[in-house]
RNA sequence: GGCCCCUUCGUCUAGCGGUUAGGACGCGGCCCUUUCACGGCUGAAGCACGGGUUCGAUUCCCGUAGGGGUCACCA
């Protein structure tokens, strides 16, 4: 049972086999998410396998709530995994049984040292200001010595001379001293693999060939391989990636604010589209281009493009790649999800029929909105009862000669031929044309009557998507 | 603290020995205009510092400084 499984691996693409690895402490954050973006692009680029799994091996931290957030974290960003998740769970026996080929070879021993035994070791080591590690103090030692029945650990028996040399596809040559690197734990007192032996025992078994991840993983990179040179493994190619930082400059993590994809969706209303393409371009670029559909990123994205440095956050430039989503984004699609964050503001459904308004309304309200929440603010005036509570400035607009003013515009919109744009528009400026005023004049008085606000779009289309009847009755209850 | 990584406008980036150092977001101005946006034009803004190498460094090398990551029977 020591051959290798192969869980998941298709036959027949270019052999290329990425995986995306989170563990489910937590939601799929935006760091996460990059890197899942990452290697779902470098594998359909290359025309190989996408793989997805699950580091559950944290039992007390592991959740199902927090497994569902991220399968729909990625559904949502389209970014759609070869064959099931793996969970590393459930994988624990093969684990288990590739540290003790381990022991029996001779690249693991026990250790019988305790945890107290181990953080007094760390304390002093910190004390003298000695680096902190596990000083081998069973590594040598015969199994006559074991302190009979007590638990024990197996560790790697990692070389201590010499150097170890990664050539990592994104951070270059890079060389630690096997000096640096101490005997790490693989499987725990109580039988269970760490994380660092189920890795590299996945990653294997799967037959991953790129591991593509935060290059907080780097200095572990190391270690693993001395799994894999125990095991006489072949190395995966790596790339470790640079991290997404926050605006101020330090690791975006769950402690550190970051947020997971699901509020990006439902909290800041953004489009998937627009947070994938924001990601890609965070530490990855492809000349002047910055509007960039997921085919042209499949076509185009490779490793060799990620930079080497970490990128800072910026949610107002991921807004504007929003506004120009949602621009590009169909109406009806857009009107059903604005439709929820509509009846939540204003208290009450809007049915099918008021989907079909917002939908009707989209054309002249996507070019004033950068995100969702913006488009359902500004919709609101369509489903609001009459009298229209008016803001502060809409209220300003209706003082002093505007009253009148209506009653004029009121009387050429009532008399129109018809309730169409080009009429109407002829109406209104027939108006301010015999008053004397300019379009402005009374138009801005107008868009406070009918909507409550200072700011609408075009007031005509205003007008066409309230209707005849509301307008009028709108335009009545503002005018003189 | 040890080790590892990073450093082009405020931010994301292009650049891969010779460029007026380009684009995008954001910011300012102008235009368009019924408001707000959108769109168009335009302006300010950058090679962290010091040594080399070279005829010539943003680009290559070495330091310095600054930033980040990592040092668990977490992942």
């Amino acid at each position: 049972m020591m051959e290798n499984m192969r869980v998941g691996a298709s036959q027949e693409n270019s052999g290329v086999v990425t995986r995306f690895a989170p563990s489910p402490t937590g939601f799929l954050h935006i760091g996460g998410a990059r890197t899942a973006l990452f290697n779902w692009l470098y594998a359909r680029h290359h025309g190989g396998t996408f793989l997805l799994r699950i580091e559950d091996t944290d039992r007390a931290r592991s959740t199902d709530e927090a497994i569902a957030a991220i399968l729909d974290g990625m559904r949502w960003l389209d970014l759609d995994w070869d064959g099931d998740e793996v969970y590393q769970f459930a994988r624990a026996a093969r684990h288990a049984e590739v540290a003790n080929a381990m022991l029996e070879s001779g690249h693991a021993y026990r250790c019988y040292a305790t945890p107290e035994e181990l953080s007094a070791l760390r304390e002093e080591q910190r004390a003298a200001k000695q680096p902190m590690r596990y000083d081998g103090r069973w590594r040598d030692r015969s199994a006559a010595d074991a302190p009979a029945g007590a638990p024990f650990v197996i560790r790697l028996k990692a070389p201590r001379e010499g150097e170890t040399v990664i050539e990592d596809k994104v951070q270059g040559r890079v060389v630690v001293q096997n000096a640096e690197l101490d005997d790490m734990v693989l499987l725990r007192s109580d039988g269970t693999p760490t994380y660092m032996l189920a890795v590299v025992v996945d990653d294997h078994d799967m037959g991953v060939t790129h591991v593509i991840r935060g290059d907080d993983h780097l200095n572990n990179a190391f270690r693993q391989l001395g799994i894999i040179r125990a095991m006489n493994w072949d190395a995966p190619i790596y790339a470790h990636i640079p991290l997404i930082h926050g605006a101020d400059g330090a690791k975006l993590s769950k402690r550190h604010g970051a947020l997971g994809v699901d509020a990006y969706r439902d909290e800041m209303g953004l489009l998937s589209e627009a947070v994938s393409n924001y990601l890609l371009r965070l530490g990855w670029g492809h000349g002047d281009d910055e509007i960039i559909s997921r085919a042209q990123a499949v076509e185009w994205f490779d490793i060799d493009a990620v930079g080497k440095s970490p990128s800072r956050f910026d949610l107002k430039k991921l807004e504007n790649l929003n506004g120009h989503y949602i621009r590009e984004a169909d109406d009806a699609r857009l009107a059903a999800a604005v439709r929820p964050r509509v009846e939540a503001l204003i208290g009450f459904a809007i049915g099918h029929e008021g989907e079909t308004l917002l939908a009707q309304a989209m054309a002249s309200m996507k070019p004033r909105a950068k995100n969702l929440n913006e488009l359902a603010e500004g919709a609101l005036f369509l489903f609001e009862k009459r009298p229209l509570n008016l803001d502060e400035k809409a209220a300003t607009l209706l003082e002093g000669e505007a009253k009148a003013l209506l009653k004029g515009v009121s009387d050429a919109l009532a008399g129109a031929a018809e309730w169409s744009v080009p009429t109407l528009e002829e109406a209104v400026r027939q108006v301010a044309e015999d008053a004397g005023l300019g379009l402005g004049k009374i138009a801005q008085p107008l868009r406070a009557a009918l909507t409550g606000r200072s700011t609408s779009p075009g007031i005509f289309d205003v007008l066409m998507l309230l209707g005849r009847n509301e307008s009028l009755a709108r335009i009545a209850d503002r005018a003189a």
